[in-house]
DNA sequence: GGGAGAGACGTTTTT
DNA sequence: CGTCTCTCCC
């Protein structure tokens, strides 16, 4: 299919598509088709004989970077089976894996996992304050680095960060490893410090897509990797919710001013929603004040208006019932269950959700799921098999060395880091060292039990007799820790064989930090609003819309501008919850939305959803409707009592 | 190094 | 309300 079939040459997709300028900046709305557009571009330039290998098309998620590829050779597109979208990190991480960009950063491409920094922490609370302090350092540094701040004039440590960052360095640098902040971060340092470098003229054409969600150190990447590609971002200030990871609205906005005579080209069409959803959607923004350019999506009266439904229930108890009620009835109306969304901001109230619906034998999957990695059993079972790979990977045996001790057996752990320096031994051979009784360490005794259960585990390991026997043994069959880590385990193997061991683990390591999302969706999608970025379907529900969870209170000690910021942050995140709503009334699905809220729920279930509540009765506290709610406007129904 | 008791704090999310 | 962290003491 050509790039251009079925596009008019005066529509706005088709100007996208085919701009030639090298620099384009796309702001599209919610359902305005920017995936589309994007995906035309990039069947154009292979058409027109660009190599596929020279096209670098980034995307937020991997599975966003899939969506992208699947169209393309669903079109029949020449070369598209060599195009690959990638995520950033995974590209960060590939260009630092290279043998000469290795010897030029001298740092060790080895991100660690959420669970191994517990013993980084231990390691270096005695000498910096603390376990919170310590956490409260390592994500400066890490904030430090996505806001380059280091390139901002006048930018000074102080004496306390300095010193803290010398010693997670040097943490780092021993146990050859980093981290997951510092990936991208790297290989800015690398190109920016490498002008000649290869990388920088690797790419022809580079695409970004979601381009509001890239923090400063993201957008330098993409700026280095520049010098000889054209660039075509996209993206949707109104879409930015990711300021936890220090993306922030306006880096789509002054991409412009950094990009003089760039084509920005926009929009706005939403073919997605019913009307009454855009009406309410733009009403909703509106109260955003810190936009520049007000941008309201056109309705699409085809879609017709759409139904809208929001529903004020007594008690979160009785919410949760009413929620699972009305999904189950429209199941029972034969409505298909994959084209229900239900969106939390809270597991703690999504969790109760998905138990009624699972009660109600409704199809039903959370997206919730916290990491397969979150019970130390799997995490001991997850680190033996690194070791299993590769006795050397220090991180690994750093976690399993400490794992009975209070802290980490920080205090022998000290010693025998210390030795490893002096002497210039690896930390296993050391605590082989250490275990034969050949070298002797105070305060170690803890350390060597450890290991020696470490090698008695691996040598038990290495007489089974393949790889399917390994997962056998470390996830075992019906131990609960480990059930959804076996479950991975067990797929890979299918996949890839029982064969290669650092392959089992590599294939493990990506199932689990990006899960697969299926194409064919059977069930009702639980999930929290980030989540549901991307994603769309006739039936959307938003429960929990209360002041305190949907606007979140904002932290203490924050000036009034960043009160603000958090505010119209969290108006945003609403607003692109609301926009998942498809209308489809030739197939007679026309668009539903369901807003629900309650006036009171359990104290207990208030704090722990980070809710303070101001007045309490009888152990309840009193909740009241999001503002947002009233922000929708005159389009929007009145509330119902439900 | 480890246990008992007092005090702080609580979420959402990506790689 | 429950869990995690810190401090004090043996």
């Amino acid at each position: 299919m050509p790039w251009s079939d079925g596009l008019g040459p005066a529509t706005p997709a088709y100007e996208i598509a085919s701009s030639a300028n090298a620099r384009v900046r796309v702001v599209a709305g919610p359902g305005t088709g920017k995936s589309f557009a994007m995906k035309r571009r990039v069947a154009r330039l292979l058409e027109n004989g660009v190599d596929a290998s020279a096209i670098l098309p980034v995307t937020f998620t991997r599975v966003a970077a899939e969506d992208l590829h699947r169209e393309l050779v669903g079109m029949g597109v020449p070369g598209c089976d060599d195009l690959e979208g990638v995520t950033l990190h995974s590209l960060a991480l590939r260009m630092l894996m290279r043998n000469h960009v290795l010897g030029a950063t001298s740092r060790v491409p080895r991100a660690l996992n959420m669970f191994e920094l517990e013993p980084l922490i231990c390691d270096l609370m005695g000498a910096h304050g603390g376990k919170k302090h310590v956490k409260v350092l390592r994500m400066a540094y890490e904030a430090a680095w996505a806001r380059l701040q280091h390139q901002q004039p006048g930018y000074a440590l102080a004496a306390e960060d300095a010193a803290f960052q010398a010693d997670l360095i040097s943490w780092l640098r021993f146990h050859e490893a980093m981290l997951i902040g510092e990936v991208i971060p790297q290989l800015y340092q690398y190109l920016d410090a490498n002008p000649a470098a290869v990388e920088r003229q690797e790419f022809a054409h580079i695409l970004v897509d979601e381009y509001q969600d890239l923090n400063r150190a993201e957008q330098g990447v993409i700026d280095l990797l520049s010098d000889t590609a054209d660039v075509c971002i996209v993206g949707d200030d109104d879409q930015s919710i990711y300021s936890f990871k220090h993306a922030h609205p306006d880096g789509i906005r002054d991409w412009l001013n950094a990009n003089v005579g760039a084509d920005d080209l926009g929009l706005d069409d939403c073919r997605r929603c019913p009307t009454q959803v855009v009406e309410m959607a733009n009403s909703l923004i509106q109260n955003n004040a810190m936009r520049p350019v007000p941008r309201p999506l056109n309705p699409m009266p085809a879609n017709g208006a759409g139904d809208v439904l929001i529903v004020q229930y007594r008690t979160l108890a009785l919410e949760v019932a009413g929620v699972a009620a009305l999904v189950s009835d429209m199941i029972a109306n034969g409505v298909p269950p994959g084209d229900i969304l239900v969106l939390a901001q809270s597991r703690a109230i999504g969790t109760p959700l998905y138990e009624a619906l699972v009660a109600n034998a409704v199809p039903t999957k959370s997206y919730y799921a916290e990491s397969e990695l979150s019970a130390m059993d799997a995490q001991r079972a997850f680190a033996l098999l690194k070791l299993f790979v590769d006795r050397q990977d220090r991180v690994a045996l750093r976690w399993l060395a400490g794992i009975d001790g209070n802290n980490w057996h920080a205090a022998g752990y000290r010693r025998v880091r210390e030795h490893c320096e002096n002497t210039g031994t690896s930390p296993w051979d050391t605590m082989t060292q250490l275990e034969s009784g050949a070298v002797s360490l105070p305060y170690t005794s803890g350390i060597v039990a450890s290991f020696r259960d470490i090698v008695r585990a691996l040598e038990e390991l290495e007489v089974l007799p393949g790889l399917a026997s390994v997962v056998d043994q470390l996830f075992p069959d019906g131990q609960d820790a480990t059930r959804d880590i076996r479950e991975i385990a067990l797929s890979v193997l299918e996949e890839i064989g029982d064969n290669d061991r650092e392959v089992l683990f590599r294939e493990l390591s990506t199932a689990i930090s990006q899960p697969e999302i299926p194409i064919e969706i059977e069930d009702v999608r639980i999930m929290s609003l980030h989540k549901s970025k991307g994603l769309s379907a006739p039936v959307t529900i938003i429960a929990g819309c209360v002041q305190g969870l949907l606007p979140r209170a904002p932290e203490n000690g924050l000036t009034p501008a960043e009160r603000a910021q958090h505010l119209e942050e969290q108006r945003r995140l609403f607003y692109v919850g609301i926009t998942r709503v498809k209308a489809a009334p030739q197939a007679r699905k026309p668009g539903t939305l369901v807003l629900t809220y309650s006036q009171e729920m359990p104290v207990r279930d208030a704090l722990s959803v980070g809710i303070t509540p101001a007045q309490q009765r009888y152990g309840s506290a009193i909740l009241h409707a999001s503002q947002f709610i009233r922000e929708l406007g005159l389009a929007a129904p009145r509330p119902v009592a439900g």
